[in-house]
DNA sequence: AACTGCGACAACTTTTTTATTGATTAAAAA
DNA sequence: TTTTTAATCAATAAAAAAGTTGTCGCAGTT
């Protein structure tokens, strides 16, 4: 009747990830016996901003987007979420409820885990713990990057640092700009899908980029990061 | 800042809702500390099967649809959830995860309670508690008919019941056929797509049913009935 | 005042999704 | 076994969504 299987087997084998190489029996078993697999069909919802979170994803197989909520139907994406990563960390330590949204660009594998338990193992194993940090501190980082984009930079500035992001991931995921419409790209950099339309074309037609239906290549590398740091 | 706004006015305004009518202030204020308010885009899934539950969804706006997804991609629906009503309760009593998926069919404006809470006041307010009873034993009995239809009856049968469904909600909420694709009916009614398209271009041409677009009018309800019956 | 950057709108094209239909097979019931 | 029932497959049509392009106007800058 369970609509999802989900073996020991299963469990040992997901456990493989970095970060979880550091615990011990007892924490695994405590990890164990205070998780959940699901499986989310591309388009369902990881994370929905404001509702409680009770708990800890991490993602074991594909991908996902995440992006703030604004006010009238707009939305801003922040990042693409991978395998081996966490998903709303933050109710671990600060926020009752989930800061931002996620969805699945694919069929996603998800481990839920209680934020007790992952409290708990952090509380008693350093290491761990330091894994956890290094993530925050590095989402902070970019969070400010994003920041600093937002605020000063103009629409070839935004499109070219959304550009060489995504371009970034394409070597593990070489499918992910078809995963993404003209919308998402726009919302990566705060800027209107017609523009973003436009912007690309123009890259095209520079050399900077090649479109092919859906996926994209960077062709000229050098000049997109010269375009970013221009502004 | 905050994407959603939520005043108190509009709190005291959505606990006119009936089922809310009998608590003392002290438990409106308890529900107050311990719930948010979250408006849910069209699309975007209330519940997850499979999910940590720590709360409990009270619909105010919109209108959403509930399913149980199965192994290869099959999903089943089970009702459609409608403003007054809740999401989630059995996360209150028994089981710590939602039993169900669940999508919003129009963008939803809903309530977030902590399933203490709901748990505390069920405590000290019996008639509090008797209307969730009372909800309990309706969604349970649906239930019923439910495994019924889709244990003995045929798709005639089964696509009857889930035109006369549907149908009874349309009086509150007319443009609800819209907000349905055929594969929503057909999921509705457990059958194929295919079948189900075919079925309703029967009941057309028999006179059962008015296809204008994608509405759906019921003419001859009785006959409808009797053809549920037969099953 | 003129210029720049960029979003908003409208018109239009392309792509994707959904709906439809008939033919073929698998499963269940008689 | 024969009949009935309904799913699957394939081909097509229709509708919806996504992508594209040009024009306009507003808000800051220069």
């Amino acid at each position: 009747m369970k609509p999802i299987l989900e073996t020991d087997q299963d469990f040992f084998c997901d456990l493989q990830a970095p970060c979880f190489q550091t615990l011990t029996t007892d924490e695994v078993e405590l990890v164990r016996t205070s998780k959940t697999q699901v499986l989310f069909r591309k388009g369902d919802n990881l994370t929905k901003q404001g509702t409680f979170a009770s708990y800890v994803l991490f993602v074991i197989k594909g991908l996902a987007r995440q992006y703030v909520e604004g006010d009238n139907n707009k939305t801003f994406n922040l990042r693409i979420i991978k395998p081996g990563e966490f998903v709303g960390l933050s109710s671990v330590f600060e926020r009752n409820t989930f800061n931002y949204s996620s969805v699945a660009l694919t069929d996603c594998q998800v481990f839920l885990v209680e934020k007790e338990a992952i409290a708990q193992i952090i509380r008693q194993n350093g290491t761990f713990g330091l894994g956890i940090i290094r993530r925050y501190v590095e989402q902070n980082s970019n969070l400010y990057d994003t920041l600093r984009t937002v605020m000063y930079k103009q629409m070839n500035g935004r499109i070219a640092d959304t550009l060489l992001y995504i371009d970034s991931l394409k070597a593990e995921n070489p499918e992910i700009f078809q995963l993404l419409s003209r919308k998402d790209m726009a919302d990566f950099a705060g800027i209107s899908t017609e523009s973003a339309v436009k912007l690309l074309k123009s890259f095209e037609k520079d050399g900077l980029i090649k479109l092919n239906e859906k996926d994209i290549a960077v062709v000229n590398q050098k000049e997109l990061l010269e375009i970013s740091k221009k502004g």
